[in-house]
DNA sequence: CTATGTAAAGATAATGATTCTCTTTTAGAA
DNA sequence: TTCTAAAAGAGAATCATTATCTTTACATAG
């Protein structure tokens, strides 16, 4: 589905400023900050006003377009995969990549299958992967 | 261990401000923002500065004493409690629980010890579960 | 017990990301 | 084409956090 029917099905206008952040989040795929974004952004449009970014990601994150991502250097991130997926930190660089494992997955997923939290109804889980990157 | 042996052994004074913070976080046992924090040590301690507050917990930090808590949505938390464990996220309230569960541990544990991830070393993990609490 | 050097606290300004307010513009339905 | 609500623009305001600079006090040694 492309970026114009997710604009329209959740009942949001379609303006030249939230095609270029979309495109800017896809092309940063790297979890990039409102900062990078923006720096990007005005590339291509360099009237775009700070404050139109940040209101155009809160609400794509509203209508569950984006989601965020928060380190613990408190600079929040975005990124525009939604799937279930887990995020692997480095201590040392702050780098953030995505990590995918559906066997994984599905081990949680029937660990809570069996073992039922106390008072806790869970809608969802990602693992925080913590430790450095090596060179291959 | 108490908080004088633990500051005594990672070379740091014992000040009558970093004994009120480590009991704040210890009273709010409930992932306090800095903020929590400030309000309660100001009643025991009402001419502590602001900064002091934020120097004393990220030196903790930095130390090892205390965590940070991230969170998608507004501030920084802190806690106490070092070992292992994951947290629960409201959506509703943004309450924050720990959990604990060695047996998961162990399983994800196990999972790692068997899968590397490429290029990447994992030093250790967390679950961020998201959901709802309910009454019990 | 007192003196002394240095780490820490205090006060407050600065920063910087994000949000708010208000005005102008524009997307898209009628 | 017109019209209106939604969105963009501009810039001030906010607010958590950090930095700077001065003063205070912990803790070691004499």
């Amino acid at each position: 589905m492309n970026i114009h029917h997710k604009l329209k099905e959740k009942g949001l206008k379609i303006t030249p400023q939230r095609l270029v952040v979309m495109e800017a989040i896809f092309q940063l795929n790297n979890h990039p900050s409102a900062e990078n974004i923006i720096e990007y952004v005005k590339e291509k449009f360099p009237n775009i006003s700070v404050a139109t970014v940040y209101k155009v990601l809160d609400i794509f994150v509203e209508k569950g377009i984006l989601k965020k991502v928060k380190t613990d250097k408190d600079v929040m991130r975005y990124e525009g995969y939604l799937e279930r997926h887990h995020h692997l930190f480095c201590d040392e660089t702050h780098q953030i990549k995505d990590f995918h494992n559906k066997e994984l997955d599905a081990i949680i997923q029937n660990y809570f299958s069996k073992y039922k939290i106390k008072d806790f109804e869970i809608k969802d889980f990602q693992l925080n992967i913590n430790g450095v990157f090596k060179a291959s």
